[in-house]
DNA sequence: TGTACATCAGTGAACGCGCGTTCACTGATGTAC
DNA sequence: TGTACATCAGTGAACGCGCGTTCACTGATGTAC
C-alpha cells in the first residue's frame, strides 16, 4: 500500500480516538487491538508501526481521555459562571452522562479496572485525580485544606453515584441514585 | 477416585468460597474456572459436575458474596448500638477494608464490572442495592422517602470513596480520600 | 525536472497462549440382591 | 452381612476460539542522483 507521513499521523490520531471511545465503554481489559484498529478503519497487523505494545496504547489513550475530560470540565465550569459547582454536579449526574459513557467521565468508567491494574495506568489515574481535586477545590471559597477535602468527597460521591446508576438494572432506581446525589451535593457542598 | 455425596457437597462449598474470594479480588471477568478449582484443591475438569457453565457459578458466587456482606453489615450494625451509622461509615471507610478486598464489599469491588455485564448478574446486583438502601434507610430517623434518598447517597459516596482509595497509587492521597468521606458522611448523614 | 531506488505504513496469514468447554477414563461410593 | 454391580465425582488430555504479537510481503511515498 504505502502511505504518506501525514496519512500516518492521521491514522495514529484515529487509532487513539477509537481507543479512547472503546476504553470508556469496554474498560481497560476489553479494549482489544483488533477492535480498535477496525474502528480506525485499519487492519490489526499495522498496529505495531504505531505502538510498541498494547499497554503503550492504553496508557496514551488513557492520558488523552483524561485530557479531553478535563478540557470539557473546564469549559463547562467557565461557562456556568456563579453557580459553577451546582452546574457541574447537574451535568455530571445527568441521565445524559449516565447513558453516554463513550463521551463521559473516564475516571468513573475505569475506576474499578484501575484498582486492579498496575504501573503506568495507576500513576496516570492518580495524577489526574489530584488535578481534579485541585481544580474543584479552587471553586470552593474556604481554606485550601478544607476545600481539598470537600473536593475529594464530592468527586468520590459523584463517581460512586454515576457508577451505581450505570450498574443498576432498574431505570427508576438509577434515576433515584442520580437524583439523591444531585440533591445532597448541591444542597451541601 | 470416587467420592461420597458429603464429599461432593463439601467440595461444592469450597469451590463457591474460592469463587467468592476471587470474585472480589479479580472481578467478574478474571475469575477463571481453572484458578477457582485450583484454589478449591481440585482440577478444572471436575468443574462441570458442579455447574452447568461458568456464568452459573459467577451468579451463585455473587449471590453468596452479597449474602455474606449483608450478614457482616447487619452484625456490625447490631453491635454498634446508638452510633450505628457512624460506626458503619468508620468500618467501611477504614484502611483495613480498603486493603482487604477479598473479604470486603462486593458491590464496590464489582460495580464497574457490573455496569458492563448483563442479565442475571445485573439483576442480582440491583436487588442487593435495594436491600442495602432499605436497611440503611431503616437506621435513619426521618420520613421513609427522605431516608431512602440519604441512604442511596451514602452508599454511592462510600462505594465511590472506597473505589478511588483502591485505585490510587499514593497512600497519602488514598488516606485523604477515606478521611474526607468519613468526615463528610459522619458529620452530615 | 525526470528516473531509479530505498523506506516503511499497512496487509493478512501465522504463531503461542490462556481460556471455557468436552470427553474418555478411574475408582471409591452406594445400592441391589 | 457379604458380594456384584452401577453410579458418578473427579482427572487430565484435548478442542476451539480469541487474543496479543510476529512476520513476509506490498506498493505508494519520499529521496538521491
Amino acid at each position: 500500500m504505502g502511505h504518506s507521513r501525514a496519512q500516518k499521523q492521521a491514522n495514529h490520531d484515529r487509532i487513539l480516538a477509537a481507543a479512547v471511545d472503546l476504553l470508556r465503554c469496554r474498560g481497560l481489559e476489553h479494549t482489544g487491538i483488533a477492535e480498535v484498529m477496525r474502528a480506525a478503519g485499519l487492519t490489526h497487523g499495522g498496529f505495531y508501526s504505531h505502538f510498541e505494545r498494547r499497554e503503550a496504547m492504553l496508557e496514551q489513550a488513557l492520558a488523552d481521555a483524561f485530557a479531553a475530560d478535563e478540557a470539557r470540565l473546564m469549559k463547562a465550569v467557565r461557562k456556568s459562571g456563579k453557580q459553577q459547582r451546582a452546574a457541574m454536579v447537574e451535568a455530571y449526574l445527568s441521565p445524559l452522562h449516565r447513558d453516554n459513557p463513550a463521551h463521559g467521565c473516564t475516571a468513573a468508567a475505569l475506576a474499578g479496572d484501575i484498582a486492579r491494574a498496575d504501573g503506568g495506568v495507576r500513576r496516570i489515574f492518580t495524577e489526574q485525580l489530584e488535578r481534579y481535586r485541585d481544580q474543584i477545590a479552587g471553586l470552593i471559597p474556604t481554606e485550601p485544606e478544607t476545600a481539598k477535602s470537600h473536593a475529594l468527597f464530592g468527586i468520590a460521591a459523584m463517581i460512586g453515584a454515576l457508577l451505581l446508576s450505570r450498574a443498576v438494572d432498574d431505570e427508576a432506581l438509577s434515576d433515584d441514585i442520580l437524583e439523591s446525589a444531585r440533591h445532597h451535593l448541591t444542597e451541601r457542598m
